[in-house]
DNA sequence: GTTTTTATAGTGTATATGCACTAAAATGTA
DNA sequence: TACATTTTAGTGCATATACACTATAAAAAC
C-alpha cells in the first residue's frame, strides 16, 4: 500500500504547505457551503468586508492586506463591480482608483453576515478554545519578512 | 482610515478562513519560488509525492487524502502527465486507473527535493519549534467530519 | 522644464479549485 | 439474465491565483 522511502514520507509527513493547503481546502468549502444562499464565496465575502472597512485607497494597499497578488486582486474585484457591490471611483486621480462599497454591496454584506456567523461558530466549536488560539498566533508568524531571502 | 463598525471588525479580524487564506497564499508563494528553478509548483511536487507513495488505484483514493475535489485532481493531473511525470494505466480494469510515477517522475522528484528541503527548513524556521507544533495540531482538527452538518 | 524613476493598474497565459452535469463500468438484486 | 444502483471518471463553466509583460500617470532629479 504504501512504500517505504525516506523521502516521500518526509514530504507527505511534514510539508507545510501540504498540510495548510489541504486544511484550506476544507475551511474554503466549510464556509463557501454556509454562504451558497447568498451567492458570495468566502474570498469574495471577506474582500467585501475589508473594502467596507478601510475604504482603500488603491487595490495595491487591499492586495497587501490580503498578501494577495495585485493582480489576482483586480480580478477578484470583477464579478463583485459586475454585480454592483463595489465601485471603482477616480476622484481626482485619474492613477489611483478608491475601491467603494455600493449600498447594494452594504446591504448583501449585511444580508450575508448570518450565513458567516454560522460558519464561524461551527469552525470555532470543531478547533476548541485551545487550538483556535494556537491556530491564530502560529499563523501570525507567517509573515512576508519571515519568509524573504 | 478604518471605519468603526463592530461588524466589519469581527470578520476581519476573527474569521478563520482569512487568516489560513491568507497565510497560504504565502506559503504557496514561498515553497513555488524555491521549487521554481524545477518548473514544478508545490501543488505539483507534493503530488507526485504523494502518488509515489501511496501508488494509488484511483483518483478518489487520492483526492480524499488531500481533501480536494476529484475533478480539480482530475485536471491537477494534466499538465504532469503532458511533462511525462506521471502515468494513467488501466490494467485489467476499464474504470479505475491506476496512477503511477514514471522514472522521469521519479527523476524529477530527486531532482526537486532539495529545493523542498530548503523552503521546508526556512518555513520551520520562521515558525519555530512551538508554532510548527501548534499548527500542525491545530491543522488537524481540521477534517470533514468535523465540520459536516 | 525635460528626463528619469517610481507607483499604479491592466492583459495574456497557465495552474488551482469546485459545482453541476454527463458517461460508463462495476456491482447488486429481482 | 435483466434491470437498478453505486462507483468511477470526465466536461463545461466560473472563480481564484500568480508571473511576465505592458501602459501610463505621478513624483523626483537634473
Amino acid at each position: 500500500m504504501t512504500r517505504d522511502d525516506a523521502f516521500l514520507s518526509e514530504v507527505t509527513g511534514r510539508c507545510v504547505a501540504g498540510r495548510v493547503l489541504r486544511a484550506s481546502r476544507l475551511i474554503t468549502r466549510h464556509y463557501d457551503d454556509a454562504l451558497r444562499p447568498t451567492g458570495l464565496t468566502i474570498m469574495q465575502f471577506g474582500l467585501l468586508n475589508v473594502i467596507g472597512k478601510y475604504e482603500p485607497e488603491s487595490i495595491s494597499h487591499v492586495a497587501e492586506m490580503m498578501n494577495l497578488d495585485r493582480t489576482s486582486l483586480s480580478r477578484n474585484l470583477k464579478p463583485l463591480e459586475k454585480a454592483g457591490y463595489v465601485h471603482r471611483g477616480n476622484e481626482g486621480n485619474q492613477r489611483r482608483r478608491r475601491v467603494l462599497l455600493t449600498t447594494l454591496g452594504l446591504k448583501k454584506l449585511e444580508e450575508a453576515r448570518p450565513y458567516w456567523k454560522a460558519a464561524q461558530e461551527r469552525m470555532e466549536a470543531a478547533l476548541g478554545e485551545t487550538h483556535l488560539q494556537n491556530l491564530t498566533q502560529a499563523l501570525r508568524q507567517v509573515r512576508p519578512d519571515r519568509l524573504a531571502p
